[in-house]
DNA sequence: CATCCACAGGAACTTGGGGGCA
DNA sequence: TGCCCCCAAGTTCCTGTGGATG
């Protein structure tokens, strides 16, 4: 099986695909696809997969001072010698991650490099208890299926089977973890504790730490003792402006698209929507992404301006449905009480009123509703993921409580919903939302708007 | 200015599931 | 097979909060 949120170390074991048959299935409508294979874009000339997240160019414009600051911290491994442990802060979409992968592939491809770094990147957001992390570290080390470390043993056994693996081998282990902060906020300090401490442990291997994180403000909490050992250098990634995302765009379309297909204007308005979300670079590939497919399912020649705002209203939505539909059977609910209860009141929400709510559907679809408590959760974990907005508010002698606004579009969001399995016995006939396009294409929103 | 209300939210605990080991 | 481990989700218990009210 391949280690979960591996990103790089040794390639996961993928098992073998069998060849799809050439003959169509009797109930597949034969050439579906056909017309969408056989004439060749009009638009696209390299790729598509340079339009995605996971690419990452041969150029990154606007980060070679950064580039070089990460290469001069990690150099000293070349030379055999430990380099310091290195956090990087950013916003979402500043480059971190892809500068870091740039210098990863430069510094591997150094002949001193040979036998001397392992570089394994890990995402937080997927490896982010202790004990899946130090397995993952470990089983990349184990070169036989019986040094492997399985799940069920005690950590102490985990730790020390892991340090034995990474002493196995001589020269510097480089371990970044992306989206670091998620670890810690989840599973607390513990674990880099013992990494930032490990090498004094090891008789022949290395181990140097590379953070990552979006969140700047995440080692306030840490043990003294980690936090000056994570920081022992560090490097802050400022957000993009729109001409630099232009920069950017330019890069990526002069690779992607055919000579004049993309009008003017259209690398401008997708660089100003980015502009505006903290400068993220991420944003503004895939408004030129979506822009770019809207106007070929048009059979458009050209990517026009136009393009770029239908791409916003899509792409925004697509999050929330996606966004929705992810979340815990009972959040959904607590969601859906929520939207209830605003589009009734047209206005912000109180907790009691929502637990009700949550209460009443529950009982409706024949399931035990969870404590109050729980739900408290639910409402921070829908807050964070940008849905609703939370506000403590005291009133006085009526106690202190959470006032919630929602901050999607109600209808759409509310049918998201009752497409669920769970759900859709809620579903009830209601009008098309004539607010949706209008909302989403206002940049200047502020506060909450739908309902 | 003390009291009150209706929660907020931290911490410890419980439960149940997936897995290894002797 | 029983006991151990980790982990996620949920519960219980508790203290804290802050503005209206008397």
């Amino acid at each position: 099986m391949a280690d979960p949120g591996l990103v790089g170390g040794s390639p996961p074991v993928t098992p073998s695909i069998p060849s799809p048959s050439p003959v169509p299935s009797p109930s597949t409508p034969a050439g579906i696809f056909d017309a969408a294979l056989s004439a060749p874009s009009e638009l696209f000339r390299g790729s598509r997969e340079i339009l995605q997240d996971s690419y990452v160019p041969s150029r990154l414009p606007h980060r070679e001072h950064q580039i070089r600051q990460v290469a001069e911290v990690l150099a000293p491994s070349l030379r055999g010698e430990v380099p310091s442990n290195l956090l990087i802060y950013g916003k979402i979409g500043t480059g971190k991650t892809a500068v870091v992968s740039q210098v990863r592939s430069e510094l591997l491809r150094r002949p001193e490099a040979r036998g001397r770094i392992n570089f394994i990147t890990f995402n937080c957001a997927n490896v982010d208890t202790p004990y899946s992390l130090l397995q993952t570290i470990g089983n990349n080390f184990a070169t036989k299926e019986s040094d492997r470390i399985p799940t069920g043993w005690s950590l102490d056994r985990v730790q020390a089977s892991m340090r034995d693996l990474i002493d196995g081998r001589t020269g510097t282990l480089i371990l970044v973890l992306d989206e670091i902060d998620r670890l810690v906020k989840k599973s607390g300090d513990g674990v880099l504790y013992t990494l930032s401490q490990i090498n004094s442990e090891l008789e022949k291997g290395r181990v140097v730490l590379v953070g990552i994180s979006n969140d700047l403000k995440f080692t306030e909490g840490l043990d003294a003792r980690v936090r000056s050992r994570l920081h022992e250098e560090k490097i802050l990634f400022p957000p993009y402006d729109a001409p630099q995302l232009q920069d950017i765009l330019r890069d990526r379309a002069k690779e992607v698209f055919r000579d004049g297909v993309v009008e003017p204007g259209v690398i401008e308005r997708c660089a100003a929507y980015a502009a505006l979300e903290n400068g993220d670079a991420r944003r503004a590939i895939s408004l030129l992404r979506l822009a770019a497919e809207t106007a070929e399912r048009e059979r458009a020649k050209r990517i026009t301006p136009d393009h770029v705002v239908k791409a916003k209203n899509r792409y925004d939505l697509d999050v929330v449905v996606e966004c929705v539909r992810s979340l815990p059977p009972h959040c959904k609910i607590l969601l859906y009480a929520i939207l209830q209860g605003y589009e009734r009141r047209r206005g912000g929400v109180l907790t009691g009123e929502v637990y009700e709510g949550y209460t009443k559907l529950s009982q409706k679809l024949a399931l035990p509703p969870l404590h109050p408590r729980s739900i408290s959760n639910y409402v921070i974990e829908l807050e964070s993921l940008g849905l609703i907005q939370a506000n403590v508010v005291s009133r006085g002698r009526g106690g202190r409580t959470r006032e919630i606004f929602v901050e999607v579009p109600v209808s759409e969001t509310m049918r998201a919903l009752e497409d669920d399995e769970l759900l859709k016995v809620l579903a009830r006939p209601r009008l098309l939302s004539q607010t949706l396009l209008t909302n989403f294409d206002n940049p200047n929103r502020t506060g909450p708007s739908y309902g």
